[in-house]
DNA sequence: TATTTAACTTGCAAAATGCAAGTGAAATGT
DNA sequence: ACATTTCACTTGCATTTTGCAAGTTAAATA
């Protein structure tokens, strides 16, 4: 059993694309969940759990969620563990690479920020970059990373 | 007197630099709001009130001030009416552009969004489009817009 | 001088978040 | 086979953030 979207947003502020993305992503953790997935690898609920000291459970239980329900990640049982749930990007999710690069890109223009290798790597070569992400999570491969 | 930016967040959660982005812009107003000053020319806290009907006025102040002690917007008061505040992007908060865009082009691709206009120019040429945004806001002009 | 306007506060209710503890099904260890 | 551990969550409750309505203050306008 697949768990699939069910988008139901009852009524948004407005019809402003930007407003669309706020309503899905605007919040402490949601891109976040993101960038581990598309840079990290994670897929379960414990790597997310175990990484970001910091999360609630019943947050991060939420997140994941919302997440599935906008159609950015799905979720799947593992086959090899009935315990475990799989959670996978879809094309939707991949497509916020550009987002999150440029975000990235931003704040280490104008803040004080670690991570400076990832932050080299997109700079240097953006489209590249993103060719990579997109090459490691395309949807024919079972298992990214 | 001009409004300087005084940025003291005490810890951060994490090094990322998506992390630091998401601690300034993740929430329900702050990209809306810049937003409505980059493209839409706000500048006053009656313009943003007036506007979208739905942020209280003490979020909207609040919002406002980050903004400000983020440094992505700075305000000093209107010298023609001194009641009046006019708020201005900073070099940080123009260069927000390419997040705005790209985050406009995902909800574009991916919802059912409004504003076509916007998205066909954004998708047309992308760095023509940010080029007039900063263009339209280089500190060189008073008043942009 | 009286009223209006702009930009906020303040007080309080409602919603979201965070934390600790608990649950139930599946795997693992003995 | 049975007890223990692991995984992915709930639940209950305190704290924080948000939202709403009603002030407040200084400056402009009638």
């Amino acid at each position: 059993m697949t768990l699939v979207a069910k988008h139901n947003k009852l009524s948004r502020r407005s019809g402003c694309p930007l407003n669309a993305s706020v309503e899905m992503l605007g919040d402490r953790w949601s891109l976040l969940i993101i960038r581990d997935m598309m840079l990290r690898g994670f897929r379960t609920y414990k790597e997310f759990m175990d990484c970001y000291e910091g999360i609630a459970t019943n947050i991060l239980a939420d997140r994941l969620q919302k997440l599935v329900s906008y159609g950015i990640i799905e979720g799947e049982p593992d086959p090899s563990d009935g315990r475990k749930l799989i959670y996978r990007l879809t094309k939707k999710g991949i497509d916020l690479a550009p987002v999150l690069t440029e975000m990235v890109l931003w704040a280490a223009a104008h803040e004080d920020t670690g991570n400076q290798e990832l932050v080299r790597l997109m700079r240097a070569d953006k489209e590249k970059f993103l060719a990579g992400v997109r090459m490691r999570w395309s949807n024919d491969r079972p298992k990214p990373s």
